[in-house]
DNA sequence: CTGAAAGCGCTTACAG
DNA sequence: CTGAAAGCGCTTACAG
């Protein structure tokens, strides 16, 4: 009967229909413009030749692709371990379900977050982190691509959606002082594969600039020579969480409290502590930044700063399908509110300044 | 200079550069077959004018989608809060990236799953759960699309990755009986929206046949009218964990231990009962299945199943690459080991079988 | 090394 | 209501 060659095309049921191809899409896209007769005779012949229209020569023809883009701000096995990043994922599908879009996960191609930005097959660009000046920028600019960048920096020509990080920085670590520490370890975001020193404006920096005013205020500094503030970097994972709990445990001299630009690497480090007889928050204190789920279900339950991860990927797409419809926006940088949550990791000590 | 209309195509490149489409087109996808000049002039050509080759376009004309699919096996909102489904993606995910391939999530498409199939712009799918007999899977054989299905039935002509859910549901039953309990409350993974009654051998009904198995040979049954085993079907999330915690903190017969199909179900059942001080294990047991990383953070940690989520989700899409290269499967049905993996939610308890 | 032309499988303005 | 034909932007077998 049918022969199990290759899929029929349109051309091969407006044959076999006797009717043509413009019917033939028709019956299937506008069937009110033929027939009923004619849609009949078509439709059963597309189901019995086993004809459903080849949805990238449809798109094609359309010049659209119904999928919007993700750009992976890591690789992708790093991406899908960050319960942050896996919040704006799900802020932004919800969206593209709504829209009947499909969600593409871009991660980068040979290495090259370029290439991958040149040949995605979407509509629209979600990108993290991304900063003025960047080789993408000028790539999805070119493409005409529409995009809208999640914690990147805030830019007339650049859609962003943040928190205001440096405030957050600064009341968190001003918590932390005005609990009495004053020997601390801040570990930082690694700068990922969009950023680099170049750019002034990237999360990471902006938050330093808030613990920096939080610091200066109790006469500390980031870059105290005394050791009583030092700085670590560690990867978005909880291994590296871990791993930098184990480097803290070996300082010689050992902060009074862990503040972690991000609450997995901060589970991570009051896990190794756990694990190591090292109390929290009786010996150290560990405060961290997200309040992804989490860190509700680790004991002892983090302090945090809450930013609406999904919030903000529910925003960032709304923007861009905007955009993708020809709207404009009203404004080009949309801010989100942030919450201290005080939980049991951070304690009160006994103020150095006591002594 | 440049007007701000539109993208300009290879046909534009052409003409300004003075060579022809072909050379345009060799000049980016195959250099050597033109002369180092005519390359020189027609690339600055195309950067003068910025011209990047049209992803959809290409791979039209190539046939191909260079991204594969995965359906989401539940709204984009729960999926992305399943962490073992994400454990899933992230192993797809890194099979993606390593052969430059995009990962698209397809949500259903107006709540009709069978539509998103029809119109997915990929080349090959990966889906969860799915049944011999369901329309999806008449589609993609009609698309001549790909697919290999992670906890469906296996079955000849649909390549499945699968653990041995009767064995592991049998044994970590067996466990719990062992430890002397006799009222057990099972909470089901709802029969997603790719399942129905219809189908036999869904995940959910092999696993009650495990659970059957063992109880029957404590002389208990799924089905018995003494209330000493009930049955409950929860979402997969968090919160339908709490619900259902609620839902048995109210049981008249209330059970001495609660038996999860999955970890974030027990997970958020743990939580309830915390919040509302009844003792975890002290006054109720609690096991899960899957294995996910918050097992370990929770206190008192989860007694579960260990199926390597992200294993499967690497067999999966390797098995899918091969068959997108048109390679055979050495076998179409590939089963993983799990393991029984023993912490602090399950205690021992006094047997009925003493009194 | 180079280019004219056919083809990928649809959509749709236009004419009948 | 119906259909011939142009067009979407590339690739590539073929001839020169």
């Amino acid at each position: 009967m049918d022969l199990p060659q290759k899929r029929p095309t349109i051309k091969d049921i407006a044959r076999e229909s006797g009717y043509s191809k413009t019917a033939v899409s028709f019956a299937f896209n506008e069937p009110s413009r033929i027939s009923a007769k004619a849609r009949d005779i078509i439709l059963s012949t597309a189901d019995r030749l086993g004809y459903i229209p080849d949805p990238m020569a449809r798109n094609f023809s359309l010049r659209r692709h119904l999928s919007i883009g993700f750009l992976l701000p890591q690789i992708i096995h790093y991406s899908m371990r960050n319960p942050y990043t896996l919040q704006v994922i799900q802020g932004i599908g919800s969206v593209c379900q709504k829209y009947g879009y499909t969600l593409t996960l871009i991660p980068p191609l040979n290495e090259s977050i370029t290439d991958a930005v040149r040949s995605a097959a979407v509509d629209g660009l979600i990108t993290m982190g991304m900063q003025v000046g960047m080789d993408i920028v000028d790539v999805m600019k070119t493409r005409k691509l529409p995009f809208v960048t999640i914690d990147g920096t805030p830019s007339e020509d650049m859609p962003s959606v943040n928190i205001a990080d440096e405030e957050a920085s600064y009341q968190i670590m001003r918590l932390v002082l005005e609990k009495g520490h004053r020997c601390i370890t801040i570990i930082s975001l690694s700068e990922d594969a969009f950023e680099s020193d170049e750019f002034e404006a990237s999360v990471p920096k902006r938050r330093k600039r808030g613990y920096e005013r939080a610091l200066k205020e109790f006469g500390l500094s980031l870059y105290d020579l005394d050791g009583s503030v030092t700085n670590m970097v560690s990867e978005c994972t909880l291994e590296d969480g871990k791993h930098a709990g184990h480097l803290i445990s070996k300082l010689r001299n050992r902060p009074t409290c862990v503040m972690a630009m991000s609450d997995i690497v901060a589970i991570g480090c009051i896990l190794y502590f756990k694990e190591n007889s090292i109390r929290v928050p009786d010996d150290i204190s560990v405060v961290g930044f997200d309040n992804i789920i989490e860190s509700q279900l680790i004991t002892p339950a983090l302090t945090t700063v809450d930013q609406p991860a999904q919030e903000k990927g529910y925003l960032a797409s709304e923007a861009l399908f905007r955009m993708i419809n020809g709207e404009t926006l009203g404004s080009t940088h949309m801010e989100i509110p942030f919450t201290i949550i005080e939980r049991q990791s951070l304690k009160e000590v006994p103020s150095s300044d006591e002594y």
